[in-house]
DNA sequence: TATTTAAGATACCATTCGGTATCTGTTTGT
DNA sequence: ACAAACAGATACCGAATGGTATCTTAAATA
């Protein structure tokens, strides 16, 4: 047979682009098949309708997110640094994105909310992933004593990423970097503010 | 006749609603003919398409919201308790919101950006209208004394509206006020800081 | 090599979409 | 009171939607 997996993902990771720059509603089957090269046969047999789709296609983003975010983590050995890579990360994300469209929380997360609960509750998943590795980050930082003790880790890492979605909204609306910069320019100064 | 004016700015608003809270795309022209109680027919008669009648009620609700927004703003006599004004503003909004489904410039603005650019412009245009705002605020602020010399209007209204926006995007996700009330009371620490 | 199994293509379905042409009925001006 | 004007209803259109049943073809197994 021909091999199930690699069209799986194929039809996973082209939708799930197509998902994240048209939106799911505006992403008819016929868009998708026409970018696959692949029929509704072949779609229809990988899941079981356009709702599974969109579900398996925002998960597989989010695991390549949640890989990458975490291998940037990992790459430092301290809390301001570990925070300040997040921002590169961001910064980053202008230049070579990961999936094209701009940030999936953002995307997903406006769309599903009044609409599409199953798609919902796997952009939440995502967002409590990331902001729990804020807060283990910055947590870890007051042990070792790198980030001032009288720090909420909560509200911090609440602060950090609003400002950081909220930051690419603004620059995906205005098709330039300069508010997103700003954004991180102000984040910065904050970790500075809150490290030994 | 029927008074044209009263059925227009009904339709304008239904259906301002029903987008706002579905989404564009998503909202069918028989969601709002069963919303408003009229045909097809009514609707088509004062718009010219479904853009039209996306674009018209959109600025429709741009209005509303620069009128509240220049009114709350109208009603403090200094820099520091305008932007305080502006965080109460938010979170006003959440228990009477203007418009149901939350910000339309984020709504708007992530639906928009890649397939609707009629839309899209109009929601750069309320975008830069409140930000406009913001920062005459802040100058103003300066030139009175009541804000230091070295903060720049630019950045810290952006800042400002990004946090913001960010934080409507992780409460309207998890569905609770926790967020934007943490980020709400971060950027007033952010207002106290630059206050004199 | 022949048979089985399943991946993917084809052809079709009912429904809904945005949009339009036409008709009805109410209101206004004379 | 009557005619003109227009708001709104009705009935329809072609195209596109998500979805399915069936057929073909390629790979794995024996």
């Amino acid at each position: 047979m021909r091999n199930t997996e690699s069209t799986k993902e194929k039809i996973l990771s082209v939708s799930a682009g197509l998902f994240n720059v048209q939106g799911f509603k505006a992403t008819s089957l016929s868009d998708i098949t026409t970018a696959t090269g692949l029929t509704k046969g072949a779609i229809y047999r990988h899941f079981a309708d356009k709702n599974d789709l969109e579900e398996k296609s925002f998960v597989y983003i989010s695991l390549l997110i949640q890989k990458e975010f975490s291998r940037v983590i990992k790459n430092e050995n301290n809390a301001p640094d570990k925070l300040r890579a997040i921002c590169h990360f961001f910064l980053n994300y202008i230049h070579s994105p990961i999936i094209q469209g701009g940030c999936p929380i953002l995307n997903a997360g406006v769309e599903s909310d009044d609409t599409k609960p199953f798609l919902n509750q796997k952009v939440i998943e995502l967002l409590d992933s990331l902001q729990f590795a804020l807060q283990k980050i910055i947590q870890k930082g007051i042990e070792y004593g790198q980030i001032k003790k009288n720090t909420d880790p909560l509200s911090f890492s609440t602060v950090f990423i609003a400002a950081l979605e909220g930051g690419v909204l603004l620059s995906k609306l205005r098709k330039q970097h300069t508010d997103i910069k700003r954004v991180i320019a102000h984040l910065q100064l904050q970790i500075d503010l809150i490290s030994n």
